[in-house]
DNA sequence: TGGATTGGCTAGCGATGCTAGGAACGATAG
DNA sequence: CTATCGTTCCTAGCATCGCTAGCCAATCCA
């Protein structure tokens, strides 16, 4: 390979980069729904088409932010787990805190995670690693013994119900430290 | 009011639940996707403006579904609970797996009450009495001493995790009746 | 029977995601 | 240095979306 193409490769990777970003700036500051292929192609200072060389669709896009989401949430749980390594309720305490802070504070991102049409899939094979990653923190709150799979998958989706309920308006923000404390109380492993 | 009006508001009535019956059909056997203002119009065998006459705007009519789904959901919610009418462990196995059971058995009817933007305003004064009748289930699954309200919204944060990463198969939805037994043996006053 | 009012339709607006086709650029061979 | 060839990227446009303006006809009251 040419110097040449490696060169344009590598723009065309910070290119690729660069609409990741802006997509993501675009959500954060505007919501979704103002991310239009033209207004991003606008931010990016390139027009409509070249978004579909790079991606196969709209859907990809926030699939690519998505997976960056993914990526920082696994190394926040991770930060978190750290500061009480062994299983037990500080650990599932820790990282269950810092999921839902992290929720809290990228509502945007966590959207694009779980909420918007995107093309990751999960539960498969395939699934990427970033998000294996979150999910094996999770397990690692629990003992080996027992099934820390199993109680991985129910601290996850509690986690996931109390994030979008509250983003939601549905249950009020202000008791999500109790819900917390509720949750890790009834889920931990003793102590 | 003369007879004439009479029969007309009542014609108005029963277009008016036409088009909320024809859109969750439609959303139940294509998906909201395919739920479009033309999309419907033609399905009521009406013109589009119609709709525009009966609801604010597409999120109203998806609110109108939603609040139905509300309403389904209570009585089913309601008609568990009654199997074991005492708080304790069974009242909330019974209410938790119905409302498992309906949200995998009415997935869009699920999507419109919980992940589309619709018009429904929750926990502020006006929320409709549905969806109070839905939460106060939970509620009475536990003791009124210790703290009904927290354990239910943990509950249903924690059983609307559940279904949702089960929809989009972020869990494996075998395991559904494992994870189930888990919170509930977890969560349930004893006995 | 004539004029006002209401209700529904046709047509169209702006915006969406996405794509075809050609123009202009840069690299390479003579 | 020039001519050719690929590649890259932009202009323009398609079908469809939610929504609305404005007219036409049927209906109601005098």
């Amino acid at each position: 390979m040419s110097a040449v193409s490696e060169r344009r490769e590598r723009e065309r990777a910070q290119r690729h980069r660069l609409i990741v970003t802006a997509a993501r700036e675009l959500a954060e500051s505007e919501g979704w729904d103002a991310v239009t292929t033209r207004r991003l192609a606008e931010r990016v200072e390139y027009s409509q088409p070249v978004l579909y060389s790079h991606f196969a669709g709209k859907e990809a896009i926030v699939g690519a932010v998505a997976l960056e989401g993914f990526g920082e949430l696994a190394a926040r749980l991770g930060g978190a787990r750290r500061e009480a390594p062994e299983p037990g309720r500080a650990a599932l305490h820790a990282v269950c805190g810092a999921y839902l802070d992290f929720a809290e504070a990228h509502p945007a991102l966590y959207q694009a995670m779980f909420h918007l049409p995107n093309d990751l899939r999960f539960a498969s094979d395939e699934t990427p690693a970033p998000m294996r990653a979150c999910f094996d923190e999770f397990v690692h709150c629990f003992r080996p013994d027992g099934r820390p799979e199993l109680f991985a998958e129910v601290t996850w989706s509690a986690l996931h119900g109390m994030a979008v309920l509250s983003d939601t308006a549905r249950v009020r923000r202000e008791e999500q430290a109790e819900r917390l404390d509720l949750l890790v109380a009834r889920l931990a492993d003793a102590p």
